[in-house]
DNA sequence: GTTGGGAGACTGACCAGTCAGTCTAAAGGG
DNA sequence: CCCTTTAGACTGACTGGTCAGTCTCCCAAC
């Protein structure tokens, strides 16, 4: 069997390739946006040719849908392994918040693209978002339930608050993606949490605060 | 002086044009987007021509600033008059949030636009949504700080608190464009409003509450 | 008959995607 | 060991279509 050989030698090359142009093409898009970029620009950058491109990718996209999927995905499965030690509200929010923004705070590029792009994308690449957005609605009001349940805070639209909740995180890194603001971004990460969780009627033991 | 008769009689139908133009313009632009909108669509749509709608507007681009910044000047208008006759961190809350979440009730297709087209839009349109984002938070900021001074609320982040209010209003309102729900709307004034003071730790009198 | 508003055919730039062909490295054969 | 063959990664000139914006012509109202 030679292909455990080339597993390792060959391939290495070939993948290679596909990431730089990965990589190219993420800062092509967060930089213009989608519909502005031009695949000759991703070939540019990634010091490839069109050729290449189309050699590992059927579209552009494809491209885009490829980078987000696996961002997506790969924030997904942090979060989980987060989420998975944490136990009672507030460790699930702050694991929760933590995570996501410091993820956003890791992949700046990413970040752009997934909170600033993709919702104006056309209707196709939407369905793949919604569903991603439903996902953490979900486990956002699944600790908010549980919490109602346990009496923690009181009974409320938990749905509705999820969502705010999204909102205010995906607007708190909006503004640092524009500005700059806060510099580093995690510096939000207590405060943030803190008005989260008071949002829902969650009250820190004043000694706590600040 | 035949000035003073045009603006009554002639304008009349030249303005019913522009109009017409501006009016398809926002259906298109809110379905497609604005790159994926063509300008024959919105020639098409307005029952107009291609010369007319180059004869009112420079550019595709000049069609959607156009329809953006009027809407936003309404918008900010409406919302200076609104708070103008309200005092206290509550009343004022309520007046903003009452205010936006009503208007992007009557204007679905702009409100599409301005939340979710225009962040997304190339960098020469950025300036104007920015300026207006930070005029928003300002206000929102200033009734926070005033709250702060009066000791309605803990001393905190305001800034932060303000960005985290809008990007709870715009995913709330996201939501409603994307699913339809909650219907109508302006369901959510109560409750959010109730989030978004909580958040910043203004503790509703339990019999307010519901 | 002049003019301002409008119609719509047309132009030219631009760009996603293709394709005929090159280059490299490894396999096979003598 | 060469030398040939083959596969498959990669190249970039090219094509076909699209679309913003222009230009010429038209018509209705003075």
């Amino acid at each position: 069997m030679a292909t455990a050989i080339e597993r390792l030698g060959r391939p290495t090359q070939r993948e290679e390739t596909r990431r730089k142009i990965l990589a190219s093409a993420a800062q092509v898009f967060a930089e213009k946006g989608f519909y502005r970029s031009v695949v000759d620009d991703i070939v540019k950058a990634s010091g490839t040719s069109k050729g290449a491109v189309y050699f590992y990718f059927d579209s552009k996209e494809q491209i885009f849908m490829s980078l987000v999927e696996d961002y997506a995905a790969t924030v997904a499965q942090e979060l989980q392994i987060a989420v998975h030690r944490s136990r009672g509200l507030i460790a699930e929010v702050e694991a929760t918040v933590a995570t996501l923004i410091r993820n956003f705070q890791a992949h700046r590029t990413l970040a752009r693209i997934v909170l600033v792009d993709w919702p104006a994308a056309g209707a196709e690449f939407q369905g793949k978002r919604i569903a991603l957005k439903t996902m953490l609605v979900e486990v956002l009001r699944g600790y908010l339930d549980r919490a109602v349940q346990d009496g923690k805070i009181p009974a409320q639209d938990t749905e509705m608050a999820a969502h705010a909740w999204i909102g205010a995180i995906g607007e708190i890194v909006a503004r640092w993606l524009n500005t700059g603001k806060p510099n580093p971004l995690d510096e939000v990460l207590a405060p943030l949490t803190r008005l989260l969780l008071s949002s829902v009627g969650f009250v820190a033991s004043p000694a706590a605060a600040r």
